[in-house]
DNA sequence: AATGAATGAGATTTCATTCAT
DNA sequence: AATGAATGAAATCTCATTCAT
């Protein structure tokens, strides 16, 4: 019997942290394997190549916050308390664990023709999420320009969601993200109103 | 009487489409040269080096995207007219310029640390606007929280704004972008009440 | 009582089909192990390393060979069915162990430099059996020129053999090798007179 | 105007000359740019990559090869003086340019998968000449067994052929390789009786 | 001004071999 | 005896930049 891997997680924290920090393009195999403390070659024994560590990685965390997001948005909860719950979860994601939550934000730019197009994106959720509250309310299927709209007013949630995040990653306003879960739970309900 | 270079402007623009279909470190010399019909060398005629070109590309546009803005947010028109004038430029210049609105939205995750730190942003006009706007309902100077709580609105707007932008770049929703300029601006306003 | 190890064969068995296939240059340990079904570590318990398993797999398949035409070439007979021997001999080598002949082809051209020098190899049968037919013929010791001729002959033999094979191999010609043992024998003979 | 390329022909010579000596597999990049005399990654400027670099130099060399034996086997002379003159022409090729009639003998066995299905080889024109020749003596199309003997015939030729170069590459019998021209052509004609 | 050739530095990947269990 | 993990060395290839014309 072999020893276990000594190098795969180390492998695997040394990437998320140097894709945030620098992006992926512009991180090195040397540099994951010297962060990580083992060979470069130790890298080829886990995953064939670079691009599919990086695609496991992405797939690893998007489907953590996924599933997050799902279990924030779940139950029977008034949809403004689940919708706060989300916001919560995520900003308390951002102040527990920024590598991962930084990696989502990273997702967009830097790997739109990587990452498999059926994907469920922590975009989804939400998105799903509110149609299905707006069909609630209606009490009927949504006709055709209800659901662009509601597609539309999904997209200004998520942009306000990310953009506040992204402010205080690059210090335009001060952390924890958690202190502004109420307040961005508030402008969220206002663009549902 | 100098006749105007020959290879400037195409490879002005093989950089911009390549830096934002790849990403700037994605993107070779030999590529942008491919792209713009000349010689890889070609380049240092114009620009010392690859950094230099990037740098002046992303610089020149994003004046010009504050320029815009800027025209847009100035005048003595009622607030509101004029953020819907700023949405609706902004989603104009998607509209006809792709490249250069999608250049805009690379800045934050792949510039960081390249642009000068001083350099005012597309954001810093609405922020700016917002700012003085709220002063100006308000009769005084804001409160250090009133500051901050501007700041939150600032952001939520862009970020209305940007991901909008973005899911229909990514063709989640229907373009042109231009369609949404007032339902967007409708969403922004929502967040200032 | 020593149980027989289990994974000596299967990595001998890989090894020839391999190098066969790819060239002993292309196939590298990982390949060999896959196609064995055992790890790359356990070809170290057999043989010291790549260069050992290589040398002893064609020693142990040429010395195989060479018994076979000296079997054939042995005996009373008539020379002429001492040669047709040899060529059935070699041909039903082909029809059964496609693989073992294969490498024996492979010697002459990835080979000169790891194999002894003062190995005897299949040619050396051939050439030192036609060398003794031609002195018994003439009944004495063979002139210098002679010698030359004879050389000169077995080669041509071996040449024809060789090159019927390899044509049945890349499909230029119909298989099975056998077929052709009366054809090529009297090609040969022909070749002597 | 830029220079004229300086590293092309000698990168081909070395290619030529290494792969010769020590085959396609065992010969590195690194080899070959020392061996003329730049540097590794000029190779790239003029070829894709080594596998390209390796099918153009086999490609060139064997249609040049290709030619000699069409030009040889081109005319009204009788097939023998014909048949001669091909000899003549292999071996003179190979007292001429060792290298390139080496690589012809390499083929076979290393470039199998690498070249062309549908490429016209040497052996094809030796064979399309005997089977021409065949016909024209019979003076009438021939039958599927005559045709299946007619290739025989050629692989004979080209083995006996090959073989005796083999030989005097080497070493088991001297050189030059002409010397042999008559002899060799003597013994292709009798297994063409 | 412009080019294709050339390059040193470095990136990614492969290889045969050794290690720890 | 056997394994999967790990590794140093080397192979192939890419990159931004400089050179010679």
């Amino acid at each position: 019997m072999p020893r276990p891997p000594k190098a795969r997680e180390p492998l695997k924290q040394a990437a998320l942290q140097l894709f945030v920090e620098r992006g992926v393009h512009a991180t090195g195999i040397r540099e994951i394997a010297k962060h990580a403390g083992c060979s470069e070659a130790a890298l080829y024994r886990h995953w064939p190549n670079k691009d599919a560590l990086t695609l496991a990685l992405f797939q690893e965390h998007l489907s953590e916050v996924v599933q997050l997001l799902d279990t924030a948005m779940a139950g029977e909860a008034p949809f403004l308390e689940r919708l706060r719950a989300s916001v919560a979860a995520m900003f308390t994601l951002y102040d527990e664990q920024p590598l991962v939550f930084r990696l989502v934000l990273l997702v967009q730019h830097e790997l739109a023709q990587v990452l498999p197009e059926d994907m469920r994106m922590p975009q989804d959720v939400l998105a799903d999420a509110i149609f299905a509250e707006r069909e609630h309310q209606a009490q009927k299927k949504l006709s055709k320009k209800d659901q662009e709209e509601s597609i539309l007013v999904s997209a200004a949630i998520i942009g306000i969601f990310l953009q506040v995040a992204t402010y205080v990653i690059y210090g335009r306003m001060e952390g924890p993200l958690n202190t502004y879960t109420d307040s961005v739970t508030d402008l969220c309900v206002k663009t549902l109103s």
